[in-house]
DNA sequence: ATTCGCTTGATTGTCGACAATAGCTATTGA
DNA sequence: TCAATAGCTATTGTCGACAATCAAGCGAAT
């Protein structure tokens, strides 16, 4: 799967930088408690560093909402309520739908063929003819990646690709699989392409929009069934 | 006007939390240049604290891109380009877009009520009756503010409010007075708030973007006239 | 018994010193 | 004269120690 900062050259060479990486990393795939609270000395200790490069990671953790951090008490795992997951729907569902909108008018042509491709190798993977959740978890993310990039607007890749998909991806982890009918998102990302294709930029948003308020609807449907 | 950074309860005892406030303001203010330079001793002596809270301050900074930082090289003030500039008006489009469908959901007859007294008031402004940009610099940015945090999407709101809206009011602080025509923008937000008042999120959503993207349209001309 | 206040312990906030890296300068050789 | 290398200097990265603050536990008084 592609990882965004991995994007950001060069190997991350300072402490501060290592450990942000490495706790958000940690965070996302569930290895810290979500809602625990953490000691900086602990914590310090865990990735090998001093609480100096420690904090400054903490900070930017902050920022993307990873961490919560009260003066002289502590900070404290992000916890995953439903009503956060729900409202990042909605700002996938305007963002991405720009980005569709952008990657319809400013995709080339050779993007738009590595987008058929992607699309190809997906048509021919086990887990999809098998209508299993693995598509979901993987190839989905590849999908919009491509996509968002596609927009060549880099404040909206980095806004969606470096702060907000970091969140979903805890999510996903946290209530993994939630029979996301991965035929039928299939065939909406062909549409989608093939709007890109013919460079109908209103088309192409009013897909990914639908296509993703119907992942929303899929997800509050499941939740209400599973209280 | 409204500051989104006083929300956040307690006055910010903590050093670190109190440089990055005023080195924020420093950099939205322009009080520091553009693009320059600066040392860590320096900014440090400046903000009459030590290197540890300031680098901390500085890597909140660095999360919402108003400094740019090289490992072991430093730091440099986020330099205003007009590409950026048009693609944070896409974003707003997409997002403010959203946040008004979600207004005319959500948003309580108290709140459309206080609206409305919002607009009664600008209309009543000097600044607006002689078509001065003044207008356009403070009250559009109070309208905007209310919209938002009429869509009850914490999500959205910290998003646009916390992190985009300091860099848009670089911008405006840097090639201020676009001639943004304080009055059509004025009409404009009279008939979202008319849409908002109605419950309708299609048309509410429709007319926030035709108003940002033409505010956008606005910039692109003018830039393509004054090089 | 309950509540208020104090003491104590642990954790966070801050600072100054030391180590490491990059960029500049000067020197030397062709 | 120009280029390349080596040393130097200034700045950033890291660490450990100290100070400040909060929370919990204990005790006493109503």
């Amino acid at each position: 799967m592609y990882n965004p900062d991995l994007d950001e050259d060069k190997a991350l060479r300072t402490s501060a930088d290592r450990v942000f990486e490495a706790l958000q990393d940690a965070i996302v795939r569930g290895d810290i408690a979500p809602g625990s609270r953490v000691g900086e000395t602990e914590l310090a200790l865990r990735f090998g560093t001093s609480r100096g490069p420690l904090r400054e990671a903490l900070r930017r953790l902050e920022s993307r909402r990873l961490v919560a951090r009260t003066p002289h008490v502590g900070i404290r795992i992000a916890s995953l309520d439903h009503a956060a997951l729900i409202e990042l729907y909605y700002l996938r569902e305007a963002l991405e739908g720009m980005a569709a909108r952008l990657a319809a008018l400013h995709m080339s042509s050779d993007e738009v063929t590595g987008l058929k491709d992607l699309l190809a190798a997906h048509e021919q993977d086990e887990a999809l003819k098998a209508d299993t959740a693995y598509f979901q978890q993987e190839g989905d993310f590849d999908f919009h990646y491509r996509v968002i990039h596609g927009s060549h607007n880099t404040t909206l890749t980095e806004l969606l690709i470096g702060e907000l998909y970091h969140r979903i991806r805890m999510y996903r982890y946290q209530f993994s699989a939630y029979a996301n009918r991965p035929q039928k998102a299939f065939s909406e990302h062909q549409r989608i392409v093939e709007a890109i294709e013919a460079r109908d930029g209103d088309l192409a948003e009013m897909l990914m929009r639908r296509h993703i308020s119907s992942a929303r609807q899929n997800i509050e449907k499941h939740l209400k069934e599973n209280p």
